[in-house]
RNA sequence: GGAGGGGUGGCAGAGUGGUCGAAUGCGUCGGUCUUGAAAACCGAAGUGCCGCAAGGUACCGUGGGUUCGAAUCCCACCCCCUCUACCA
């Protein structure tokens, strides 16, 4: 959420670096502002009345006590109680009305963030590695894993319908192996702190990272939208931190957690839906930072390193791209997205996105410490995907498959895997 | 799921219609004393909103209601604890 202060300041340039997502969301700026009047207006007179009930009430009270008459003060401040009432209506409608347009507005895009229009624009940071070199033609996930039996599409179905894997015996512990790999790497190197949250979230918590107002259909909703299946461990694990005031927090505050993730992917069906690129539920390990405001740039730049370690330490090429104005997402300031080489799909899958959101959850969430000077101010919260599996799973197995048909395993993993290759 | 108990400031814990934003204790911070520390004593200290400010206003789990006036009375809901049932 935007900070109400900043949009009565200069509404103007505020507007503009919302318009540089595309959209149409900055026109909700001039309406949020008139109703913050209307609320500022009306309260400052509410409370005025207030004031004059209050202190007509004490008089009441201390006639009372001395058996005196006061029928006549009580009918004025029965029309004081009245006009109250019916300012205070006005009050929370306007407020009400400006929240909600508020919730609707997305975050600003960090100044120095490209500016584009969709993904082509998005600039390359770096690579690592390099596409290799086969000297046979290698086969795509799909491929791999039927030869094998690492996993199974129709199996799934079976029990559930498209967009769900089941894996099976190596390709099942193929992939606790990369859980136990990532979960180890970000607690032991990496300074992380584990956390296993609950799966099924609370709607409150949907308005906190931002996935509510705008996103509900993206979410398998329960009990009549009251709860959903967390879509990513972002929402449970940003959320332990809402409606908290740190006191003498140890920035940064480092939390990791292994989940599955829930979506319905509604209407995305077609695109880069081959094997188990996009599926309606997947696992992953997230990496969430809360931070100083003065440090999450920094802490950004850290968190999107540390989610590379993972595909380095695997063996994997990537490219780091940073999202232009135009794509990135709602929440977030600024977002690098790390996109792995797959040999087999022949071509670069996004593994992670790490975004800095500045404060615009932790104001969602009512998230504060108290600074060096006593002053409660808002945290600023990032976070990374450490990785999304199944995008991890599939360049994996593309890029270490043999021409005899078996995966080597690389080093790092040999211990989780106990062995150093799935025979073909 | 059923029965009972409970949700008050950083924590513990009083308060059952009006000088209660809230006693008291612990903890925290500042000061006095001390070579230094401890102890003792004195003092400070919640959050949001409105206001240039002075100040005002709201907040005692959440939301409604009664009342001139609600932490206190009524209703609904949420959460925690104990017992019980069921169960991995």
């Amino acid at each position: 959420m935007l900070d109400i202060r900043l949009l009565r300041e200069d509404p103007e340039a505020i507007k503009a670096r919302v318009k540089t997502r595309g959209g149409d969301a900055w026109e909700l700026i001039d309406e949020i502002l008139v109703c913050d009047e209307k609320r500022r207006s009306g309260e400052t007179e509410k409370q005025q009345l207030q004031a004059d009930r209050n202190r007509i009430s004490k008089e009441i009270g201390a006639l009372k006590r001395d058996g005196k008459d006061s029928s006549e003060i009580e009918a004025q401040v029965r029309q004081i109680g009245e006009r109250i009432k019916e300012i205070g209506e006005e009050v929370d409608a306007a407020e009400t009305r400006q929240q909600d347009l508020l919730l609707q507005v997305p975050n600003m895009p960090h100044l120095e963030c490209p500016v584009g229009e969709d993904e082509t624009a998005n600039p390359t940071i770096r690579e690592w590695g390099k596409q290799s070199d086969f000297s046979f033609k290698p086969k795509d996930h799909v491929e791999i894993g039927a030869d094998l039996g690492l996993f199974d599409f129709e199996l799934a179905a079976k029990i559930s319908g498209s967009g769900f894997v089941t894996f099976t015996g190596a390709g099942a512990k193929l992939q606790r192996a990369l859980i136990q790999f990532l979960l180890n790497l970000h607690t032991t190197e990496h300074g992380y702190k584990e956390v296993s949250p609950p799966f099924i979230i609370n709607r409150d918590c949907m308005f906190g990272t931002g996935q509510l107002p705008k996103f509900e259909d993206d979410m398998y909703g329960l009990e009549e939208g009251a709860m959903f299946l967390a879509p990513t461990a972002e929402v449970p694990v940003t959320n332990l931190y809402r409606e908290e005031l740190l006191q003498d927090p140890a920035f940064p505050i480092k939390t990791t957690a292994y989940t599955p993730c829930f979506r319905r992917e509604a209407g995305s069906a077609g695109r880069e839906s081959r094997g188990m690129i996009r599926m309606h539920q997947f696992d992953k390990v997230e990496l969430v930072n809360i931070v100083h405001p003065e440090k999450s740039y920094e802490q950004l730049e850290t968190l999107t390193q540390e989610a590379e370690k993972v595909l380095q330490l695997l063996g994997l090429h990537y490219r780091t791209i940073e999202l232009c104005t135009g794509d990135v997402g709602f929440s977030s300031a600024k977002t690098y997205d790390i996109e792995v080489w797959a040999p087999g799909h022949g071509g670069y899958l996004e593994v992670s996105s790490c975004s800095n959101f500045e404060d615009y959850q932790a104001r969602r969430m009512k998230l504060r410490f108290k600074d060096e000077d006593g002053k409660n101010r808002f945290c600023h919260t990032l976070n990374g995907s450490g990785t999304a599996l199944p995008r991890l799973y599939v360049a994996f197995i593309e890029t270490h498959q043999q021409e005899d048909g078996s995966i080597l395993i690389p080093e790092p993993l040999q211990p989780y895997m106990g062995t150093d290759r799935i025979p073909g």
